[in-house]
DNA sequence: TTTAGCACTCCGCAGAAGAGAGTGCTAACT
DNA sequence: AGTTAGCACTCTCTTCTGCGGAGTGCTAAA
């Protein structure tokens, strides 16, 4: 693999994925200023499908490349892009904003990322599972319902409201959640789940269901819908492998069914990773790239982030895009 | 219009919407009962289309209903469906949570619908401007954020963190709140906007900022995203006129567009509406057919609940459902 | 080692032919 | 007078064929 290979190996790619069109040796030789003739990238192309970076459709269309293609570009050859002034900025100032539910934070990034790289994004939420409680309070807001607010030690306020027996008055609430901080502050909501099923000490065993209540609340919360964002799936429609409505529905469907956002959630290690077609072993997107990122929020309790594209996606602008805003949501989860 | 045509079109229409292909008088002779001949069903076929209630694609293709025919149809033809005892008991066990935030009902609701008719569904969110203001409440979470949170007189409840100035000790911010609840309950968040111009009276100058934001913030909450909720956009892909990549997006996105929410939520005047094809006047959505609904909170505070399918839509069981959701949202919303 | 030339392959498109479905009209039937 | 059978006609959709274009691989020359 020399530097006249690389560099062909290049320009191929970049051709592909601005057209979408197979690429032959006659455009490579005009569009790009190699220095070499189209029958010496012939014989160049011949040898990078050799060698299982090139695929050929069917005899006699340009080449096209493989997984092993691309994979070779995002590793060896991709230089990260430059992200516009315009676009650092509004990366920087998306998260200025009052508001501190995680839900917020989650549904802006998916946002934030498709719109900024013109495919559909995907944010899933930490587990709430993984951070620890830091307070929990209510507030009574009628005859029988409380606002249920529960506080991470990462400085994530998650709210609900439930109903409740009606002859808890304002005091005694106020000593529920006192009692409930005091017992297991710092305690993970992992941990906390095993302590539902224990016999309840001290002095509140009247309010055992509330106590329960609480406690499955805190600790089943992150089954709700808000814990993942879809954003922009739509996009998909502008590129031109996503003409088929059947395919379509493959990828939007494996991005709404909550199976897959687990599954990819798990499937990944930190920091920004580039999955490449057959590489994710999922049938419904095979012929399709993911860039994914994780963040984090205090500690090292981490939620995804995750953008998904055909495989000819701007693997360079979306990882620096990706990298970007997962680093940004970081920061101001951190602060 | 004697009988007979009607019994022909009724036909005619179910066929039509069971299998979208355009239904030829040997079809309709055939599959339906009707005791006459194909050659006097193209008597009354040629008939009805003289009338506008048919349509041909092209000479020598069966009939396919016109939008006057549809509008026939749904006004004078069809029977309400009617639902299975599951489905009765699937909408009944629909809000039977604990949980009282409007979004969620929302969220709930267009779920519900959608999975239920099998198209997409789209819930839009009674205008908070309309409400009353009942109480209006601070929960301090840290040094300097609040939950804020707001209380209509229909009995929901809103609620948002924010950033607020860190001399604001729980009393100070307890009583601003008082005040604030003291001089605006029973006024509806819509005049509620005036008076954020107005000078303050009063002791409470000092956290003028604050009093701002908390009006600002009642305000302007429905301008969120959370107004409005989508379910089962992915339907569409199951019926043949969406085969074309370019409807799809056409139609979905004047779904995701907000514009398109707020025009319909404005256009559609109380209970079961049904809008045929070119009677939306939206272009994107010259081939479709709404089934809109109201529902009540509280007062005659309205949001909206709406289905969009083919023209071929099952409109019968879809206004029935629609009707039967919209009523138990309602109830619910009273209660 | 690179390049020009050339025969070859394969796709995609356009036009033609044929099948199929459905109509409208006419004439016979009840 | 209304209904039905028969039939010619129309139009679409599919299949097939032929052809141009794009691109390749190979060979031979530079």
């Amino acid at each position: 693999m020399d530097t006249r290979k690389r560099r062909l190996l290049e320009a191929l790619i970049d051709d592909y994925i601005a057209t979408a069109e197979p690429v032959g040796s006659r455009t490579l030789a005009r569009k790009y200023g190699l220095g070499i003739s189209p029958a010496t990238i012939r014989n160049e192309m011949a040898d990078l499908e050799e060698l299982g970076y090139l695929e050929q459709p069917h005899t006699s269309a340009g080449r096209v490349p493989s997984d092993k293609g691309y994979r070779y570009y995002v590793d060896e050859i991709m230089r990260p892009a430059i992200l516009d002034l315009e676009e650092r900025e509004r990366i920087r100032h998306a998260y200025q904003v009052r508001v501190r539910e995680l839900h917020w934070f989650i549904h802006q990034t998916a946002r934030l990322v498709s719109e900024l790289t013109q495919y559909p994004s995907l944010v899933v939420a930490p587990p709430l599972a993984q951070a620890t409680l830091s307070d929990l309070s209510f507030m009574p807001l009628g005859a029988d319902t409380v606002l249920m607010v529960l506080k991470t030690s990462g400085g994530m306020v998650e709210s609900q409201t439930m109903l409740v027996p009606d002859d808890l008055d304002e005091e005694k609430l106020a000593l529920l959640a006192q009692d409930f901080t005091r017992e297991f502050r710092g305690i993970s909501l992992e941990e906390l789940k095993d302590r539902i099923l224990d016999p309840l000490q001290g002095d509140i065993n009247r309010y055992q269901e509330l106590w329960q209540l609480a406690l499955k609340w805190v600790t089943e919360h992150d089954g709700e819908e808000d814990k993942v964002s879809l954003a922009g799936p739509l996009n998909i429609l502008n590129y031109p492998e996503f003409k088929d409505v059947e395919k379509v529905r493959r990828v939007l469907g494996f991005l709404e069914r909550e199976t897959a956002v687990e599954l990819a959630s798990r499937y990944f290690s930190e920091g920004v990773q580039v999955v490449i077609g057959a590489e994710s072993a999922f049938d419904d997107i095979q012929d399709c790239s993911l860039v994914t990122a994780t963040y984090r929020s205090g500690g090292n309790v981490v939620g995804h982030l995750l953008v998904l594209g055909p495989k000819r996606m701007h693997y360079n602008r979306v990882t620096s895009i990706v990298e970007a805003v997962s680093e940004e949501l970081s920061r101001v989860l951190h602060g």
